[in-house]
DNA sequence: CATTAGCACTCGACGAACGAGAGTGCTAAC
DNA sequence: GTTAGCACTCTCGTTCGTCGAGTGCTAATG
């Protein structure tokens, strides 16, 4: 779809114009405001052009126009110009990572909190899956009750995954240590997804004997690691959603917060578009009917140079984009940044 | 305050309609729904003088009456019958907490789901102090980067508490070994409570070389266990309360959800009234301002007998406060039954 | 031929007026 | 002490008219 020069302007005017105000916008504001150096009566020309062709749309005769999804798209794809933070942008964001956030789900959720004071949108966050915690450290087995062992598995980056498992009877304290003893040494300085693999086979070998309960470990261990299990999801600023104009109906309020009470849901949001850099979905492009009139931007971010999780933003589709899109590209790398270290 | 037979009756009757209409009720229904056996003018006298007294109040002039918080107070502590929960409420609960929940932190989300999808309104648990993870199994330092290594604590019934720890530089990993060594030794078998007597003094004996560290270390140790710390709280069901009438205003909704983004305030609304039973707080007698217009009603729910933490719900004061209470208290007790397999 | 001024027309927002309905308080009768 | 009757009050929903913003069309303009 091509549109020339002017009509270009008049669109950007439009959707600048109601990013701001919410309003729908009409001949005589833009004229006013954005001094494209011709008459109201001229844009109204240019804006029946734009209506035919879907870029914006009218609520009712007689008010101003709205951009239409399809004009947020064309907008974000082909007319926005990327926005450059201001000072006390660039600062905020850098002293706020500089900060001391503590152990990696505090980060994550301090960079969420963060993210939605900042932008005043509602921030979403899956936390890493297990793939990038590393290699393994040390596995523990240590007995708990009767039939009841704690499982303990520690990475060389410091992360900690233990869960609580449940032993076929036969198996003393003693046998525990062993397998936790050949275990660790086996597993050491491999990478959890080379888990599968041959290392298997070795262990297999070394614990003939309690072939069954390793297998049951194993599994569990598997299992455990699996990234669903892992990817939690987190929110920050569910009030800003309320902040919005257009969700001033509690009707709506209540079927998008609905959702965002679903964990699944809100992987689903951050994962649909998983290719590596910047996401924009807008409106009807979210699989979810609730969020028609949302628009969310995802991005990766990455733990020693792998991608980890995503972060993202939830905002009306009157959002504004240039900003969002450079704070949350700013955000990442510096939350990429932080975790480093971990 | 003392009042008769027929005014408390007329003001159960108030409250009861109020509860279920969220209208105010005027003498005519109260005469026609609830059989007193007087007439409406009767009643009215009646409503005259409950108002006067302070446990009901009018809108308006020429609207019906509804309860004043004073009213609910005295319809809970005086007047309201304890409820019997109904067969199938009974089952509900069972079969929930029957089933397989995970480990600790998914029991106690899904007791906070279940709690507010019963009910209707929002609830608000807080996991358990590390008072009750029970006794020290193991205490381990493992070095991770130059001057970072991880704390790890392990209790007896299985629960791991982990924190990364800055150390000063002179710290070799051989010293991190003996120390861990010898906390273990030392705290094994004692209480977190107990962490703070006598069993220092000997630890420090034992390490006197490394004074310095242990004393950074201990004081982590304490501060990581601090109940704040650790008692994280947990949300279920907050669109619940855009399902009130009440709060069809968005402005209040934004100053409720306000403040259940900030976890302390959860906290504190959940540990206000710590006694041991049952607690009903009324309307102002929230401390935060935000829910003059909401009751909160909390219990404690225990791990092997002790008191771990608190669960609650969070709705209009024109709540069902028997209704309510009783599935609390159930719902309580049987998480309290199931973790005492924790 | 693109642009623009002018103008009639449309539509929603807002406020005033108004009647209906619910509920009260008072008085007087039972 | 209780109740019927009644005038009074206040809210809520409806209707109606006005206002203003904005459009689309037409004809004039450079």
């Amino acid at each position: 779809m091509k549109i020339d020069e002017r009509k270009q302007r008049v669109l950007e005017a439009i959707i600048k114009d109601y990013v701001a105000t919410a309003e729908p916008v009409g001949s005589r504001t833009i004229a006013r405001k954005y001094n494209l150096g011709v008459s109201p009566a001229t844009i109204r020309n240019e804006m029946a052009d734009l209506e035919e062709m879907g870029f914006i749309e009218q609520p009712h005769t007689s008010a101003g126009r709205i951009p239409s999804q399809f004009g947020y798209r064309y907008y974000v794809d082909c007319l926005m110009e990327t926005y450059t933070l201001s000072e006390m942008e660039e600062n905020l964001i850098r002293s706020r990572f500089l900060q001391k956030m503590g152990d990696l789900e505090q980060v994550i959720q301090e960079t969420g909190k963060f993210l939605s004071w900042i932008t005043n949108y509602t921030a979403i966050i899956s936390g890493p899956g297990p793939v990038v915690y590393g290699r393994f450290k040390t596995v523990e087995l240590l007995p708990l009750q009767e039939r009841a062992a704690l499982l303990i598995v520690i990475t060389e980056s410091g992360a900690v995954i233990h869960k609580k498992i449940e032993l076929p009877e036969s198996v003393t304290p003693i046998d525990l240590m062993r397998i936790s003893q050949v275990m660790s040494d086996k597993l050491q300085g491999i990478t959890l997804n080379e888990l599968r693999r041959t290392i298997l086979m070795e262990l297999y070998d070394e614990l003939q004997r309690e072939k069954n309960l390793l297998q049951i470990i194993i599994d569990l261990l598997e299992e455990t690691l699996k990234a669903s299990e892992w990817e939690k999801v987190y929110l920050g600023g569910i009030i800003n959603i309320l902040n919005q104009p257009e969700f001033h109906n509690i009707e709506k309020v209540r079927r998008i917060l609905g959702v965002l009470e679903k964990e699944n849901e809100i992987r689903e949001l951050l994962n649909e578009g998983s290719e590596e850099g910047i996401t924009v979905r807008i409106g009807g492009e979210n699989r979810q009917e609730e969020f028609q009139e949302c628009s969310v931007i995802t991005i990766t971010y990455e733990i020693k140079g792998e991608a980890a999780g995503r972060v993202g933003l939830l905002g009306p589709t009157r959002m504004e984009y240039p900003r969002t899109a450079a704070l949350l590209k700013h955000a990442a790398r510096a939350l990429s940044e932080v975790l480093r270290g971990f």
